[in-house]
This record gives C-alpha cells, sequence and structure tokens, in this order.
DNA sequence: AATCTATTTAGCTAAATGCCTAATTAGCTA
DNA sequence: TAGCTAATTAGGCATTTAGCTAAATAGATT
C-alpha cells in the first residue's frame, strides 16, 4: 500500500513539465532504445529505453535529465536496471495501479467514507 | 477532459505536504466549519469549511493557507463559494473522478494502447 | 458611519528546485 | 592497459516556492 509520503513524492515527481513528460516516453515506450536491438546479450522489453536516448529527445544537458529520472525512481513509477554499462528504464506499473486504485476508491466512496484515500494520514 | 497542463497542476498542488493535507480535509469533510449552525441564511453542505477553520488547524498563518487554497483551486481539485463574508470550500469531486478515469484507462491499457492517458500530449 | 470578521494582496526572506559545466565512476572493447 | 561509452556526482547560479508580517479589501453588524 502506498503511503502518504509515496503519494506526495509521486505528485511531486509529475508535477513538473519535464518530468511528466518524460515518464510518459516512457510509459508509451515512445522512445525504445534502438541500440537493444544489437545487443543480444541483453534481454530487455522491446520498449525499454536508456538515459541518453531519453537524453536526446529534450532539449536538456543529460545530467538534468539523470536527475529527473532519478526521482521518478524515487517516486517508484519507473525502474531502473542496469545491464552492461547502461541502464534500462520502464514504467513501474504496479505503482500506477495502485494509485490509480486509490483514486478509484476514493471516488467511489465519496460522501458514505471519506477516509480511505488517504489512510495513514492521522488528523492533526 | 483535462488536459496535460490541468494534470500538472493538479500533481504539483498535491505533491506538497501541507496541500495535501489541506485537500485530504476538505475532501473529508473533518473540518466542518462550525459557524454553518448559527448561520441559518446560508446554505452549504455539512462538509463545508471556510479557508479560517482550515488554518485553525495547521500551525501556518493564515495567508500562507489562503496562498495554498489558491493552488488548490486553481487545480480545480476544490471549489471556493464566497457566501457573506466568507468563503466555502468543497471538493471537486469531478476532477478527482477524471483524474481517477485517466488512471484507470492508462493502466487497462498498459501494452495494447500506451498512448491513450496522455491525451493531448505531442511527441517532441 | 464606525467597527468587526473573513480573506487577499504586497513585500520580504530562507530554502528548494531546475538548470548548467566539469569531473568522476563504471563497464566494455581494442 | 588505454580508450570509449553511459551515467552520476559535485559545485555553481538563477528562479521558484513556502513561509512570515503588515496592510488592504469586502461584507456584516451596531
Amino acid at each position: 500500500m502506498l503511503d502518504m509520503k509515496q503519494k506526495i513524492k509521486i505528485f511531486k515527481a509529475l508535477g513538473n513539465e519535464t518530468r511528466f513528460l518524460i515518464f510518459k516516453n516512457v510509459f508509451t515506450g515512445g522512445y525504445a532504445c534502438s541500440l537493444d536491438k544489437k545487443d543480444t546479450k541483453v534481454k530487455v522489453s522491446p520498449h525499454a529505453t536508456c538515459v541518453s536516448t531519453i537524453a536526446e529527445h529534450f532539449d536538456f544537458a543529460l545530467p538534468t535529465i539523470s536527475k529527473h529520472l532519478k526521482e521518478l525512481r524515487e517516486a517508484e513509477i519507473i525502474t531502473m536496471e542496469k545491464k552492461g554499462n547502461k541502464i534500462y528504464i520502464e514504467p513501474n506499473i504496479e505503482t500506477i495501479r495502485e494509485l490509480g486504485g486509490c483514486f478509484s476508491t476514493l471516488v467511489n466512496n465519496f460522501e458514505t467514507n471519506r477516509e480511505l484515500f488517504f489512510g495513514d494520514v492521522v488528523l492533526s
């Protein structure tokens, strides 16, 4: 279950246009890493991409994209797995599914039970 | 339909602990404005609250809370309606429902169609 | 009209964010 | 081993954000 801190991290991560677009592109698989095809030793999803491939599509320096990816990973909405000297990036569908579930619960229980979405949050 | 800018605004709004908690409290109706009972002229939801009532529950100055509420309103996840000299605040359930729907679509269509959530976003 | 209550605006400061370049680390290849 | 590719870390700078107090606005009440 996502706790409050984690939800806030996710919202903060997606509340920036650059990160939103990076996430969009990772999620839609639009930037699949062209090098994958040559690299037969490494087994990754055909949608997986890597840091430099993402950076090619933005007008920002590589370290900037790297930092944004770190934030998306810490929010647990993407995964980053090192294979060889590259890092393969994929969406973390489980976290997104959970968050979606929270919203559904929230909406479905509106009026009858307004507490569910916020879970562990204790009123001050 | 929520466009990209609007979604980013919502995420940014909820990506701050103070605003998240304000929204939580508005949504759950935990801070209903006690003055409502006396004020028989004004018709509002028994869950509705007002700026100063919210501020009472936080260790921040009133103008700080006012500014946060403005941001939540601009993200269209709460409504603020002036009646008399108070502003009554309620959650905007429609926006939350829409956002939840986006997440459901996103998750349900993962793999088969990764584009739906992002809608109007054009790949650069 | 004068005052009271509710809220916002203005203007300030400290801290966080988002970007950069240069340097470093890690793994692969010749 | 030397050099190449991929990514991160370090350090700096400009902008934004999140808080504050004081002052202004708007509606009620006396």
